[in-house]
DNA sequence: TGTTATCTATCTACTGATAGGTAGATACGC
DNA sequence: GCGTATCTACCTATCAGTAGATAGATAACA
């Protein structure tokens, strides 16, 4: 069981917000100030929740990860076929982009790895490590599991990737047409 | 003919060390001092060349755009097999990855692209439009105009995709698979 | 004598962070 | 019930640091 943190009424408004302006720009892109006026408090109140800005940003990257895999979860429950985990997987992904438009919070993250705190870094990586084996065991029960760990990394691949492209590109067809076509490969491949 | 833009050798180093920093962090992770700094000069001079922050951006997507797109040439060049001409997109990828180890510059801006200045905005997107474009040409040699535009997003959305999570988890093997894989099923639908 | 490229010095705006204070709720001991 | 203590959630005020940007002087060169 993860670890369960719970936050004020405060808090969370505090990391909704924050987490719309670090999906848009970035680590760099989320300010105190900003946050704290979007809320209706000090800056100071924002540090009385989250004393340093890593502890905002790990909170934001923790909670991100706990919601995507509580929407995945149990990868072995409904999957009949190769497509139907993996379908899961993208519906969680494409309510990330048509909320707010804006790529995933750790695809963006995730890019900036080497720019970031330590501990939001480690926390960013862990997503990705839970999200690819959770993927990896949906796929393996229907291929070898050599096969299902390359899988699973190129699925969340072009599934992030269609998103930078719909983002930049201002057109979500793109991620929606990735979807298409990654479930009739699956469906090749399986 | 693209315009021709020739830069001082001076503009050319502030360019390259920029470069880095924005890879690895974005738009915001780049700073005047900090540049000056690296090429041994004052940050007023960094300003002499580029006078505005936008304008440094839009240079950088520019020569990175001529760049990659230089290295692609002629879509319909070598284009015997499927792979012949996704190989060049390919390996223009991996170059950008290998160099310093960060995802492509127009896939860290194209995430931010509503944090941007403008003009650096437009710059990005028709970074996309290009190396899309390339694509969807290469491609229609060999398959009807419709799946050959889908293919390419698709092509350039698997390549960076696969690059986020090459970097994000500090494993560039991520990305060779990404690529052998990529290349299979291309052969499979041409 | 311009032109190019740099400098020094400075400005305003904003960043994350901290110190110190306070109103209001909750809990404990008697 | 009453006083004391503690806790929560804010506040004001301020700090040092850094951001992008500019004015004006200076040097090199054609």
């Amino acid at each position: 069981m993860t670890k369960q943190i719970t936050y004020s009424p405060k808090a969370i408004e505090i990391l909704d917000v924050a987490e719309r302006y670090m999906r848009r720009g970035g680590f760099s892109a989320v300010s105190f100030r900003e946050i704290a006026t979007e809320v209706g408090v000090k800056s100071a109140s924002v540090h009385y929740h989250f004393p340093q800005k890593s502890d905002l940003g790990r909170a934001l990257v923790q909670r991100y990860t706990k919601n995507i895999m509580d929407h995945l979860g149990d990868p072995l429950a409904s999957n009949a076929t190769v497509t139907d985990g993996i379908s899961r997987l993208a519906s969680a992904y494409r309510a990330a982009l048509h909320n707010d438009d804006s790529v995933c919070l750790c695809a963006k993250l995730g890019a900036e790895i080497r720019h970031l705190p330590d501990d939001v870094a480690i926390e960013v990586r862990q997503f990705f490590k839970s999200v690819l084996g959770w993927a990896t065991v949906t796929l393996a029960v229907h291929m070898d599991k050599t096969r299902a760990a390359e899988m699973a990394a190129q699925t969340i691949s072009a599934l992030q990737g269609a998103m930078v492209l719909a983002v930049a590109l201002e057109d979500n067809s793109h991620f929606t047409t990735a979807e298409a076509m990654l479930f009739k490969q699956l469906e090749a491949a399986g």
